[in-house]
DNA sequence: TGCCAGGCCGGGT
DNA sequence: ACCCGGCATGGC
């Protein structure tokens, strides 16, 4: 259900991989120095412009408080206040407060013992902290845990289906599966390919219907 | 200058 | 099970 293309499916995702990862190199992500600045920066991303994100970071850096512990102990107002730039601050601040309380009281506030809950089950317990949903939970275990997880996005939901590769029923786990099932789950290919994803998305397709000139996929 | 960005939740159907 | 309004700043 969702998916339209029929067979070959792998040579399929795998060459427009190919072509997105000669078009634009190696993206390199996630921007983020730190595993709590890697969760941090998924939380507030949600339909946000990396630009305003990173000015947002920066503030909770500059107040040394980029840690478990201090994020933990700072009042949702002060936390909002240092968020703004983010945009939607005070739903955002919420959000980061209930992972902090997540990490804190499941994992003595340690991101690297939280990683080392197998995928699944983590997935499901990130899925239970409200303000995270699937993209986010699976953006903190791929970038953040090196857990071999397929990110889906809007720019990927609309390159699959502007490329008629699912159609327009497909959920957000379908389109993981599909990417699951079909090629190999590596940790590398799945960093890379959801980056290339959103480097589509900036500068190419950016409206609803399909034909951009010199985009990378065309024909596939 | 209006439109949109690397979503998610809650309430209503 | 979907559908929709709300959330908000900054850049082009």
């Amino acid at each position: 259900m969702g998916v339209i293309a029929k067979g070959g499916l792998e040579e399929l995702l795998m060459e427009c991989y190919k072509r997105l990862y000669s078009h634009f190199g190696p993206q390199k992500w996630w921007p983020g120095d730190t595993l709590m600045e890697i969760c941090v920066g998924a939380i507030l991303t949600q339909n946000t412009n990396w630009n305003n994100v990173s000015k947002a970071i920066e503030n909770l850096k500059k107040a040394a408080i980029l840690d478990c512990s201090a994020l933990y102990h700072l009042p949702t107002e002060e936390l909002a206040a240092l968020i703004r730039p983010a945009g939607y601050f005070n739903v955002k601040a919420r959000r980061l407060k209930n992972f902090i309380n997540f990490v804190w009281e499941n994992y003595g506030g340690s991101l690297d013992k939280m990683f080392q809950t197998d995928c699944g089950p983590l997935r499901q317990a990130l899925l239970s902290v409200k303000g995270i949903g699937p993209e986010t939970a699976d953006s903190i275990m791929l970038y953040g845990g090196n857990k071999p997880t397929f990110v889906v996005d809007a720019y990927t939901m609309r390159c699959l289906r502007r490329h008629d590769i699912v159609d327009e029923y497909c959920q957000y786990e379908d389109a993981r599966r599909l990417f699951m099932e079909n090629i190999p789950q590596d940790v590398t290919l799945y960093n890379e390919y959801h980056a290339l994803f959103v480097a589509l998305g900036k500068h190419y397709c950016r409206s609803r219907k399909p034909g951009c000139a010199s985009c990378p996929l065309q024909g596939l």
